[in-house]
RNA sequence: GCCCCCAUCGUCUAGGGGCCCAGGACGGGGCCCUCUCAAGGCCCAAACAGCGGUUCGAGUCCGCUUGGGGGCACCA
């Protein structure tokens, strides 16, 4: 395939959303298997909503994923601006090539006016659109009154009759009446240019031969065909991505659903998925499988792996519902291909006060156990504290009194006391052979332990533990544990 | 209301006329492994929305119905 350019033209109007993530995700791998540059375009026309603050979590969230792009806002390019409002004079005379084409034209109506007629056309049952006041007016006379400071937009003079046709990868031909689409306007009365001729303006100008854009973009995609016809410019190939639902299948995500998957310890935003220790790997395995597949069967991916695999014929038309569950499942899968030495990196931030030496040596044991990097604490927190504090009740097995767990502690002790150190090697064999005296279950006698050594019933396996923690703090542990037992038994 | 898009297990999907009494994955159930919890292995339940066509033959093509979604702004 020739190169592509693509880009990923988001409004700074509020968080990084998983389906930016997705659109951003598929710009960059086409561009990146194709050899060509994926552009990040910020489209700020609408200063009304800007948040501030949205672009900077943008770009960290993109950066975090590991799309990084090749011409930008902050990293430049050739076809600077790529803020869209320093771009206003082009736009501006592009707006004005139309209207000397006759395709466009002045509008002086105000919100006021048009607000009368969308009401008036509301109560006809009629659908509403602009009723053509200004449409025919004399070109002249709208041009002394723009020269007069007259405050007023520009709005595409949609053809009353025929229809036209665009063509989407995935859906085909779509074929609209013109008398169905409306005179929109273009160039607000601010002066700034309104996404439809902004976007296809700039894409042209930059040369961008894939856009691909959520399905939002779908009623509007018949507009942007006439206005790249009014130009004379060849289109670029246009993929609009399904959207993605709620959980349930039922419906788009909703600020109700956005809270509930908050409430889950999941989120619909890039940044909170990384604070909740999600790995960027799985992020984007998951994200990427959504509305994309690649055969009947693979599904763990790598983003070289994505790059390479990546097609355009592969995507999903239909809506997708975000399913946070696999997004579980896919983090541990890419947590557990990590390098050692690369996972204990990761979850150093989670265990500040572990050593990095140490942490190589938790990892391997604690791997296939965590969900997140988050759940590190939970698994070797207590590799790291001074003492641990077991209840009673957790260190008495099951049918059990306290005072029977302190003898069969006692025995432990003794021979952990005897052994040279607590390697799995030397620790397992006199150990099982205690289990073997006592006639006891392997559970019960080492459950004791677990519960001594590390304070809680649920560990990585006891024996690697107790390696890493050390003979000394082994025999500081399970004397305490015997002292709680028999003060209490 | 009008316009446009979509439709295979609960969910993500494979399937682009015979290879499908529909395959994979998550989740669910069971078993195995096992020092706990995981991970892993094996097995099970679970779907072509409905109705008409086209065809020797339809999950796959066409139409309608139903359901879902998007849009109808001087927002993107």
């Amino acid at each position: 395939m020739t190169p592509v350019r693509v880009r990923f033209a988001p409004s700074p109007t509020g968080r990084t959303h998983l389906a930016s993530g997705r659109t951003a995700l598929y710009n960059y791998l086409l561009a990146r298997q194709t050899g060509g540059q994926f552009i990040l375009r910020i489209e700020d026309t609408d200063q009304k909503r800007y948040v501030p603050g949205s672009e900077q979590e943008l770009m960290d969230s993109l950066r975090w994923l590991g799309l990084e792009w090749d011409e930008g806002p902050d990293v430049g390019g050739p076809y600077a601006p790529y803020y869209q409002t320093g771009r206003r004079e082009i736009y501006q005379q592009y707006a004005r090539q139309l209207i000397e084409q006759g395709q466009a034209f002045y509008c002086f109506c105000t919100p006021d006016r048009l607000e009368k007629v969308r009401q008036a056309q509301q109560q006809r049952k009629e659908t509403p659109h602009y009723d053509g006041f200004c449409r025919n007016l004399d070109p002249g006379e709208a041009a002394r009154r723009v020269a007069n400071g007259e405050r007023h937009v520009v709005r595409f003079k949609m053809p009353k009759d025929g229809s036209i046709t665009v063509r989407d990868r995935l859906r085909g031909d779509i074929t609209v009446e013109n008398a169905m689409l409306d005179d929109s306007v273009l160039i607000k009365s601010d002066g700034l240019a309104v996404y439809h001729l902004a976007a296809m303006v700039d894409d042209q100008l930059m040369g961008i031969t894939h856009v691909f854009r959520g399905s939002e973009w779908l009623s509007t995609f018949p507009l942007h065909g006439h206005i790249i016809r009014a130009f004379g410019w060849t289109p670029p190939e246009f993929v609009h991505l399904s959207i993605l639902l709620k959980p349930s299948g039922k419906g788009k995500m909703s600020k109700r659903d956005t809270a509930a998957a908050m409430q889950d310890g999941h989120s619909i935003y890039i940044k909170d998925l990384r604070d909740l220790g999600y790995t960027p790997e799985g992020v984007v395995n998951w994200i990427a499988l959504m509305g994309w597949s690649y055969d009947d069967a693979a599904e763990f991916f790598t983003m070289p792996d994505l790059i390479e695999k990546f097609s355009i014929e592969h995507l999903n038309p239909s809506p997708a519902a975000i399913n946070f569950t696999k997004l579980d499942y896919f983090n541990g899968l890419h947590i557990r291909a990590l390098p050692v030495d690369e996972l204990a990196r990761r979850i150093q931030p989670y265990l500040p006060e572990g050593d990095l030496a140490t942490l190589q040596k938790i990892a391997p044991i604690i791997r296939e156990r965590l969900v997140t990097l988050d759940d590190a604490p939970q698994w070797a927190g207590f590799f790291f504290r001074e003492t641990v504090t077991p209840s009673v009740a957790d260190l008495t097995p099951k049918g059990m009194t306290p005072a029977e767990g302190a003898a069969v502690a006692r025995k432990c002790l003794s021979i952990i006391e005897s052994l040279p150190n607590v390697s799995h090697e030397t620790a397992e064999p006199p150990l099982r052979a205690l289990v073997e005296e006592t006639g006891l279950s392997a559970g019960q006698v080492f459950g004791i332990l677990r519960v001594a050594v590390t304070g809680q019933t649920v560990s990585p396996p006891l024996f690697e533990s107790m390696a890493i923690i050390g003979k000394e703090k082994v025999v500081e542990r399970v004397r305490q544990a015997i002292g709680l037992l028999e003060q209490l038994g």
